[in-house]
DNA sequence: AAACGGATAGTC
DNA sequence: ACTATCCGTTTA
């Protein structure tokens, strides 16, 4: 039986939102609001982006995922509890944005790979979803590693999450959606690779997806 | 000290 | 389809 969680209009979603496997994480992260807030007066602040592709990364046992290698500096913020930033620098130039999932005690990540822009200020229209991908997002929207450990559960923080025109539901996610294999995770083996750890909203122009759950090109 | 990883853009 | 870019992370 789906529980309804209430929260407050105009706040974050809650812990609880977050203390769940990435697997459902990732999968109602889809369609709600990523939102840059005006605590730190950037050019990016007020922004609001809706979710549309998302990966989940389950933890020590993933072998893409950064938590496999045991925690390092870098990593260490997935080794905490759900809810917090985890921000990374990839390929020596480009932010990765990831939430993290739980429950306590646990690891893993879900990784933000494209969202639209539906509110910025006029002279930004249009530039988070020029080009594709979660570095190019991070960039439209100044996150960088600086974010790491953001706690993003409290009201003051400048990234948040909103629930979006969805309540919030509990088991599983009312949004439909598809999901294939993650990209660029051919190094943690064929087995890993390939699993279908990667969500989308069907037919999003945003979504940065080369291949659908049968491993082919598709534009999405 | 040095190899490694990998998103994006630009060229072919 | 292929290559340049770029540098923190990790391992030796």
């Amino acid at each position: 039986m789906k529980q309804i969680l209430h929260y407050k209009e105009g706040r974050p979603l809650p812990r609880i939102f977050f203390d769940r496997d990435a697997r459902d994480v990732a999968t109602d992260l889809l369609g709600r609001h990523l939102v840059r807030t005006s605590a730190d007066g950037g050019q990016h602040a007020g922004a609001v982006a809706t979710i549309v592709e998302t990966e989940a990364y389950l933890g020590s046992h993933d072998f893409a995922c950064h938590a496999c290698r045991g925690r390092t500096p870098r990593t260490a913020t997935m080794f905490g509890p759900p809810g917090h930033a985890y921000v990374y620098l990839v390929s020596g130039m480009y932010h990765c944005l990831n939430t993290v999932p739980g429950p306590y005690g646990t690891t893993g990540a879900v990784l933000i790979r494209a969202v639209y822009v539906d509110h910025d200020q006029p002279s930004r229209q249009g530039a988070a979803y020029r080009g594709t991908g979660p570095g190019r997002l991070t960039r439209s929207l100044d996150v960088t590693r600086r974010h790491d450990t953001a706690d993003l559960c409290d009201m003051s923080s400048t990234i948040q999450f909103a629930s979006g025109p969805r309540p919030i539901a509990r088991p599983n996610p009312d949004q439909p959606f598809r999901c294939g294999p993650r990209i660029g995770d051919d190094s943690a083996g064929p087995e890993w690779a390939g699993k279908p750890l990667r969500f989308w909203l069907d037919g999003h122009f945003a979504v940065s997806g080369t291949r659908n759950e049968a491993g082919e090109r598709c534009a999405n």
